[in-house]
DNA sequence: ATGGAACCTTAGTCTGGATTAAGGGACGGA
DNA sequence: TCCGTCCCTTAATCCAGACTAAGGTTCCAT
């Protein structure tokens, strides 16, 4: 992990917990043992570093999204995977699903644009493996039936069980149920 | 609706568009047509403000939550009511579910231990009448769906389809699977 | 008609916290 | 050994924006 990585990682933590309103570049400096100022070395503001770290996770989330359907067989397993790879993705990194969804408002005007077009086609993706398995949906229902399971499974971070395993299965048991229900 | 009223709302809208940092006193101010200083005769302060605003809402919830229980046949009608009636506050005060689950971080201490209580309470009322449908459930798996349920309601702000009513059936129909899916 | 309550205004004050300045040590390559 | 490149430090600077001061006006009840 280069140290850029390193440094982001531990801005994402701190911004999880206190919203990045509430962390100052001294916080985030003295997180990896350095000062505040010293980050001005790898990043060129404190909103850079906000940036750059949602504009990673949603285009992480793309790609993966692209891959999954590219490899699956039918639209049945494409949404099953799509399913469980998000709800992995949530479990393992609650920290950035929180920051992605609180913080977003944040980021700088170009940020937040690029941040939104990913996501858009994220949701685009399963609304394409949706719409395949169903033709007769209403394409405005599909995608605001993805948004609503996306809600579900990004809820995770305050609400995982002991288990990991179990959290997993139950995210993606209710997340296909919800998804049945709106679609068929 | 009092003037403090007027001027929360209004703020509560500038709080869900921009979030609590990105809003200054003036803002609300000029949304309410007066100067920043003004609202001081009003509130004590900009974060007395935003705590007032969620803990009214998260007490309107646990008020309305109970009302529902007590009125219920039983545990099949309270759960569906207690659905509906949270589908339905999503859906008339979005900029309220997006401050309330954005900006709490952002409150004082206090307010957000008392936010956070009340929150507990009104996910307990719903944990009650899940188990008292079905009282075989692991308690935490009951609670763990409740919130992912809530999580999915809670997607609505930016979720809306064109027809009020088709968003709420849509909500309802899903959480309501998602909520069979987990429990049972 | 007058005291005071309710509300609001403009003109500051003051501080936290982002950012910039200016410079030092470590370390690999020539 | 000497240079250049990293990476970091402490000591400012600087400004947005919360909050305070010091009055005004309106309007109603007595």
């Amino acid at each position: 992990m280069s140290r850029r990585e390193q440094l982001l990682h531990g801005a994402a933590v701190l911004f999880a917990e206190r919203g990045f309103a509430g962390v100052t570049m001294d916080d985030i400096g003295a997180a990896a043992g350095v000062s505040g100022p010293a980050l001005y070395h790898h990043f060129s503001s404190k909103e850079a570093m906000l940036g750059e770290m949602l504009v990673s996770i949603s285009e992480h989330l793309h790609e993966q999204g692209t891959a999954i359907v590219a490899a699956a067989i039918d639209a049945d397993h494409a949404l099953d995977s799509l399913i469980r790879a998000h709800v992995v993705f949530a479990i393992d990194h609650p920290e950035l699903i929180t920051v992605h969804f609180r913080d977003l408002v944040q980021a700088s005007e170009p940020d937040r644009h690029q941040v939104r077009r990913l996501q858009a086609r994220y949701v685009h993706i399963w609304v394409e493996v949706v719409t395949g398995r169903n033709p007769g949906v209403d394409p405005a229902v599909a995608r605001a039936s993805v948004r609503a399971v996306l809600g579900l499974i990004n809820s995770t971070p305050y609400n995982m069980l002991a288990n990991r395993d179990s959290t997993e299965a139950l995210l993606h048991a209710m997340a296909t149920a919800a998804m049945r229900a709106s679609i068929g």
